[in-house]
RNA sequence: GGCCCAUUCGUCUAGCGGACUAGGACGCCGCCCUCUCAAGGCGGAGAUCGCGGGUUCGAACCCCGCAUGGGCCA
């Protein structure tokens, strides 16, 4: 049998992190099964809806490049709830649709109603106040809070189908059950820690214990790898595909990710307000997909076996993962060892490429990019990025017309006004006229001046770098001017004596 | 409150009964390299394997309690 796994997110209108690693992990899943990764949108809870919010998951997961391999297409994305529709939507289908969960709330009411037929589940009328009553009294005993089943016994028609009801799962009144979990292996839960739960609310929609069972069965998925939030549920799972006769999938529940305190669930409002929970947030902060992926995978993952490799490619990560090397234990994310990997991951790519990435985030800083003069220092500030975002600090001087350097950065340790004059007026003299104008050449030569004036190079170079780029820290002082060109570069040594002697 | 899950350096982890003087990575510290800042190289500190009991010739590893953290439900 073929390995069928989901992901399947509500589209509340953000990607969390979280998400992003269940979905990295079904898909590592299938990629090294030779399985089918589907997608499917759970929108069933209406509140839990908001316009836009198919189009970050969709975005999201395509950032990450997991592709899906069956998922929503543009005619039932068209017909869901908030008319979503825009000119990158996905238009994937597949044989086991509609993919989207609110699309199905008939064929979700017919199965409860086979449930009802087969005496595994009944119509409920108690009111809100019965309900709240019962509540009370059980807590005045101190009992557990739980539906006393009032409407299990009642005679066949002795609910009105055609008044307000829900419709209950009966729950066996005695036993237990044993799930089995691939991470955690067998849980035994007793039934009488379960009480008779709702499949079908009152207002005719499913509640996600049946939705999910059934859209599961419907798309024959094998195996169901999810966030832990949901081992509680497992037995109510199990207990819905024991009703409908059904063989149940496999299934993993993921470790959560914490925050990098560890104390709590990682959130955007518990995290601190710079750091990103989203996976907008991470793309627009300059990370790599890559990189992201990288880090991602090696939470509640490692390859283990004595395998202590940490940057992978990407067919290496689909070869070696696996469940069986699924940490248990809930892991915190660390924004310091993902920025040490984006910082890999951005040295690792050739320089042209490099460039084209950084491009975007220039622009949307509003910087008026040349495109040539970021092609020469990129590969100068490749390894001082550790985001992609960084980039926009790093090149400003180029972009400008001019820049005003701070007089006593211009005066470095141990000079004197008159001494820095005299060093970036050798400086303007010796790039006047210097071929060939690259970095190397002009390194060696203002080597030489220095030595001549009695100085160690790094001193020497101070005056011209605050007076080239603005500022005391910038990316190595020749491969600037060179990007910056002679005419700049002298206009800016121009400058700088100007502002000293006046 | 009830139930479930988890527990190895600050953090992510390796480890599946003897190979553990508990390995790696991030971070931190120091040195080297060095035009600033990085990157890179080398080295260092950092874990009585949450605690207490068992089982065993032998336990980080198996079992039981407790504690703590997390999650779900109310």
């Amino acid at each position: 049998m073929t390995v069928r796994v989901r992901f399947a997110p509500s589209p509340t209108g953000f990607l969390h992190v979280g998400g992003l690693r269940t979905a990295l992990f079904n898909w590592l899943f299938a990629q090294k099964m030779g399985g089918t990764f589907i997608l499917r949108l759970e929108d069933t809870d209406q509140k839990r809806y908001t316009p836009g919010g198919v189009r970050a998951i969709v975005e999201g997961l395509q950032w990450l490049g997991l592709q899906w391999n069956e998922g929503p297409d543009k005619a039932s994305l068209r017909q869901m709830q908030g008319d979503e529709d825009w000119a990158g939507a996905p238009d994937v289908g597949g044989p086991y649709g509609p993919y989207i969960q609110s699309l199905k709330v008939k064929r979700h009411q017919a199965a409860a109603q086979e449930l009802i037929e087969k005496g595994m589940a009944y119509r409920c009328d108690c009111t809100a106040e019965r309900l709240a009553q019962v509540r009370e009294g059980q807590k005045a005993r101190k009992e557990q809070t739980r539906y006393d089943r009032h409407c299990r016994f009642k005679q066949p028609g002795e609910v009105d189908p055609n008044q307000p009801h829900v419709v209950r799962l009966a729950v066996p009144l005695e036993g237990s059950t044993t799930v089995h979990d691939l991470i955690r292996g067998e849980i035994t839960v007793d039934y009488s820690q379960l009480d008779d739960f709702v499949i079908l609310k009152s207002d005719g929609f499913p509640t996600y214990h049946l939705a999910a069972m059934v859209d599961d069965h419907d798309m024959q998925i094998t195996h169901v790898l999810r966030g832990d939030e949901w081992l509680p549920s497992l037995p109510r799972h199990y207990l819905i595909y024991q009703a409908f006769g059904w063989e149940p999938p496999a299934f993993a529940h993921l470790p959560v990710i914490l925050n990098p305190s560890g104390k709590g669930k990682m959130s955007k409002r518990k995290a601190t307000s710079a750091d990103a929970v989203f996976v907008t947030e991470f793309r627009d902060e300059g990370y790599l997909p890559e990189a992201l992926r990288n880090f991602l995978a090696l939470v509640g993952w490692a390859p283990g076996s004595g395998n202590e490799q940490e940057i992978f490619a990407l067919d290496e990560l689909i070869q070696l993962f696996s469940l069986a090397h699924v940490n248990p234990a809930p892991a915190a994310f660390s924004y310091d060892k993902l920025d040490w990997m984006n910082g890999m991951y951005i040295r690792a790519l050739p320089a042209d490429e490099l460039a084209k990435r950084i491009y975007p985030f220039l622009i949307k800083a509003g910087v008026e990019v040349d495109t040539e003069r970021l092609l020469k220092i990129t590969p100068d500030i490749q390894e001082r990025l550790v985001t992609l975002s960084d980039a926009v600090e790093a090149t400003d001087f180029l972009f400008v017309e001019d820049v005003s350097p701070n007089p006593v950065q211009l005066i470095g340790k141990g000079l004197t006004k008159e001494s820095t004059l005299a060093i970036l007026k050798q400086a303007e003299q010796i790039i006047d006229a210097f071929e060939p104008f690259e970095a190397e050449p002009l390194e060696l030569a203002f080597r030489s001046a220095a030595e001549a004036a009695g100085m160690k190079p790094g001193p020497f170079f101070t005056p011209m770098r605050v007076a080239v780029t603005g500022k005391a820290v910038s990316p190595p002082l020749f491969g600037s001017i060179v990007a910056l060109g002679r005419e700049k570069t002298i206009a800016r040594l121009k400058n700088a004596q100007q502002l000293l002697a006046g």
